[in-house]
DNA sequence: AACCGACTCAACCGCTAGTTT
DNA sequence: AAAACTAGCGGTTGAGTCGGT
């Protein structure tokens, strides 16, 4: 296919015209002419570039009438998007363009056309699949989507874009970083039924507080109809249902099991995954910023009564980006489009603010700085090792802390031999250690067993 | 050498939003 | 206002390739 070369393309092109999917009778184009589909051939690509040449770009359903190919208009759009249209870069991503995609993808999600655009000569195609085969290495491999620098720095922006007020100075992270980087999943996204009493340990769970902040101005009636909500939306849910490793049995098996962590010193290792609620910003909850860790546990006998409602809400903490002005008056929209939104939410870059959406009632960072004060203000057994300026509030100095000791722990985590590191997680995913020696992932090097 | 599983990526499909009629 | 059309987006699929056994 893509590595065919062209002269074998002709070939296929020669010998089969009738081949290869031409004879879909569902494909017809205009005056039933049966639409060929499959690999484009250099022929059929030097028609396509003839024909743009000479009416340019758009109106793709007129390529067929009027330059002969046997293609829908779809099919020669993509065509040339993706691989025809001048000033389109080859070759595998940069350095600099995986960060970018990595941050941007912290911040928009699945947009892949708006990371496009930010990213020249580059496809939404190429994008989107580059990420999925990230995604599909760093979760076999137990790794975090997100590197450490595009954390922090999502963070940080979130927290100065607050510290600025504004409508929009809220948040800028996208469900995908929260929920892959908090692994905060929700029944809808990740088969929580079925998990039930699976997990092997039952993480304290935030204070519910902590989301009703982030949700404050909801209209409580927006997440009354969950079961429709799910089947309705199904697919459009499955967007940011991003398979875990375990996830046959959901995330059930993506960390270690607690239980087996509880020796002082597995506890900091624990805390290191953030084996704590997500939103503890006691111990480490920084860990909780990159390391994938489940609050899906759905283990009844810890799980306050509102967990579950936690689940349900959190995929609808965004609006629409048409709601921007309206955010912190009005009522939320549907919860369809709240919830297909949550997933989607484009949330560009500080840097190209034009298109800022965040809201005000901003999510994740909100739950975090909450859970921050919360914790902050009660007794802290960890508490202060970090530095006490006299200015900096204890929500500040909570993130701080966070930050500083979340980029030590990506150390650790990135460093083979450390027990802190993946290894020892991945030690306990047998799945994902067999499999996490590939690319960008890091050998396992040693086990720990705490 | 053959087999097999994982990976990559081009292309397709379904859907939605925007525009035109 | 509604229907039809068009463009674009994001998810998924499947064929080819690669690397390990």
């Amino acid at each position: 296919m893509r590595r065919m070369n062209n002269e074998n393309e002709d070939e296929v092109l020669a010998n089969d015209q009738s081949g290869l999917q031409l004879n879909d009778e569902s494909n017809e184009g205009h005056g039933g002419v049966v639409l060929k589909k499959g690999p484009w051939t250099t022929s059929e690509d030097a028609m396509l570039v003839d024909y743009v040449n000479k009416h340019g770009e758009g109106n793709w359903n007129a390529v067929q009438k009027y330059s002969g190919l046997l293609r829908c208009g779809k099919s020669c759009r993509l065509r040339w998007a993706n691989h025809l249209r001048p000033n389109l870069k080859k070759g595998a991503f940069t350095a600099e363009e995986e960060r970018l995609i990595a941050e941007l993808h912290a911040k928009m999600g699945n947009k892949w056309a708006r990371m496009a655009a930010h990213l020249p000569g580059r496809t939404d195609n190429e994008i989107k699949n580059y990420w999925n085969t990230r995604i599909k290495r760093r979760q076999r491999a137990g790794l975090p989507l997100y590197p450490p620098e595009v954390c922090v720095q999502a963070v940080q922006e979130n927290q100065h874009g607050r510290s600025s007020g504004g409508i929009n100075g809220g948040n800028k992270l996208h469900h995908d970083f929260v929920q892959k980087n908090y692994e905060i999943h929700s029944p809808i996204f990740d088969g929580w039924n079925g998990s039930q009493g699976i997990l092997p340990y039952a993480p304290e769970l935030p204070d519910i507080s902590a989301y009703t902040s982030m949700l404050k101005g909801f209209d409580s009636s927006d997440y009354c109809n969950f079961e429709q909500l799910t089947s309705a939306n199904h697919k459009r849910l499955r967007e940011s249902t991003t398979p875990f490793i375990g996830s046959g049995g959901m995330s059930t098996n993506w960390f270690y099991p607690f239980d087996q962590i509880r020796d002082n010193t597995s506890d900091k290792i624990a805390q290191s995954f953030g084996m704590q609620s997500p939103f503890d910003l006691g111990p480490s909850p920084h860990s909780s910023i990159c390391y994938s860790h489940s609050l899906s546990n759905g283990n009844s006998s810890t799980s306050k009564p509102t967990y579950e409602a936690v689940k349900f809400e959190l995929p609808s903490l965004q609006y629409p980006e048409t709601d921007v002005g309206s955010w912190s008056t009005s009522p939320p929209p549907p919860l369809l489009e709240s919830v297909d939104d949550f997933i989607q939410s484009p949330m560009p870059l500080s840097a190209l603010d034009s298109d800022c959406s965040s809201p005000q009632n901003s999510g994740l960072l909100d739950a975090l700085l909450y859970q921050a004060r919360t914790l902050s203000s009660s007794k802290n057994h960890y508490s202060d090792k970090s530095s006490n300026s006299s200015t900096a509030t204890p929500c500040d100095r909570a993130l701080s802390s966070t930050l500083n000791k979340y980029e030590t722990d990506w150390d650790d985590y990135t460093d083979t031999v450390s027990p802190f590191g993946a290894t020892s997680m991945l030690n306990e995913y047998p799945a994902a250690s067999a499999s996490a020696n590939s690319l960008d992932e890091r050998p396992t090097v040693n086990s720990f067993n705490g």
